[in-house]
DNA sequence: CGCAGACTTGAAGATTATCAACCACCGTGG
DNA sequence: CCACGGTGGTTGATAATCTTCAAGTCTGCG
């Protein structure tokens, strides 16, 4: 009974009702005790939306959030003093970002690529939430786990792999990502980026990023034209790239007993 | 009182006790709550000790651990399916690996590059634990943030740098996370890497990474050899590369009210 | 219509890889 | 004591990959 009226207080009060839908839904799938339910209320969380190609935080800013995508396109970033940037990911739905090393400016910037509704809360209230929610902390924690491997696939990628396979490995890995949502069919997906984007991504220049999108259609592997990456033969491709989503994870979540 | 007893326990317990000092020690500087030691109980902590070039965890592994560096050179990587491998970090004391997202393999590998002494604790205790020390949490969290920092570093090295900058970059990087724990001097510190280690981790050849400390060393900026790292003149090497140590954090972690 | 942003293509140049030696060091075993 | 093998380091010549520069084209939009 007590839970059913916490439940119903959080439903209606703040924007943490968005929030508890979104952890909710599958395939997140939370189910919250009362206590956790109370442990949440105070994350305060603000329930924004942004405008395409708009600044969401900057590197160097000082004041620590926390950012869970709940729609759109994002884009985590490092701008270099020499004008180059490197795109570190595209944060999708799901994807959690700005958990940063202790006191400090934060050290990458994050963007919206699409309009995107987001979720903001402050990273000192979750760490604060950890001890009255093992869901929350198990969550952020596996998020945040899930985020890097996610890096560490880019690493890979910039590190010992060329153009083609390189460029071929993002496709396949955004398809992946986004078809957890449903977000992408059996023929492909839309996608909102510039071949800059998928250059600064990649560690290329948009020239030969065109030129490596060219051959990939050449091949009858992907097409990525007027916005729609078009798989045209997935198995060979990831056959041929050696590509294995396993880097991705499994996103389930325990939930609380 | 209690706690006094408590802490003998703990202290005179198990491995447990080696983890507890290594969590008091500068600069990490924990101060423990009563239950906070109780909470670390179960995390029932092996203090291992490896020799060099020894694998500890492998890529498919689907055992969680995780594990916290005492002493001694890591080396996490990822091999390809090609022969080729992608070192991700060279993990040194106080650093925390192998926090995996949920469920599934694990994603990289984890080994000794000198003697190593390490704390291996499963992953799931570690979760648990988490409702009963905030503390830990902050702890763990902060340390993966922070080697997601340093993964994001390299990625921006791998993707946006060139070889004089990007092999600079990572002699100056691993110089100021040794200088941390005073493992380095003003002159440089001792590096058991081999130059082909450095380039998997680059994302170079062997062979290049040669010609590029040579180059190094012939513009008096650093010179690695014979198993040690000198800087013939820090500052201009700094400024050179526009090498900024943000990155790595502060390192301090607020002790428990 | 004209403009701006993104995409496309060619030619030339820089960076990095590959191939093929050779050297230097070090521990081992005869 | 020295020959031996193995690993890591060094160098040169050549080739592949990727970038830079320069000049288009296409498309959406006021």
């Amino acid at each position: 009974m007590i839970l059913r009226i916490l439940q119903k207080w959080i439903m209606t009060s703040t924007q943490n009702q968005t929030l508890l839908q979104f952890f909710q839904s599958p395939p997140i799938g939370a189910i919250f005790t009362s206590e956790e339910m109370e442990a949440l209320r105070p994350l305060n969380v603000a329930a924004k939306h942004y405008p395409p190609h708009t600044v969401i935080s900057h590197q160097g800013d000082v004041e620590q959030r926390l950012f869970i995508i709940n729609s759109g396109w994002a884009c985590s970033y490092r701008d270099l003093n020499n004008g180059d940037r490197q795109i570190i990911d595209f944060p999708l739905k799901g994807d959690v970002v700005g958990v940063v090393a202790s006191p400090g400016p934060s050290t990458d910037s994050l963007a919206s690529t699409t309009e995107i509704s987001i979720f903001e809360m402050s990273r000192t209230a979750v760490g604060k939430a950890f001890g009255r929610s093992p869901w929350l902390a198990q969550f952020i924690l596996s998020a945040v786990a899930r985020q890097s491997s996610i890096v560490i696939e880019h690493l890979t990628n910039a590190g010992r792999r060329n153009a083609l396979v390189r460029t071929a490995h993002l496709l396949l890995e955004m398809d992946a990502r986004l078809s957890t949502f449903g977000e992408s069919t059996q023929q492909g997906f839309d996608c909102p980026l510039t071949q800059q984007e998928l250059a600064d991504a990649l560690g290329l220049t948009a020239i030969h990023v065109n030129r490596t999108l060219r051959d990939l259609r050449e091949h009858n592997l992907v097409s990525f034209r007027s916005g729609f990456v078009e798989f045209l033969d997935k198995p060979r491709l990831i056959n041929m790239i050696g590509f294995d989503k396993e880097f991705l994870g499994f996103r389930v979540f325990s939930s609380s007993p």
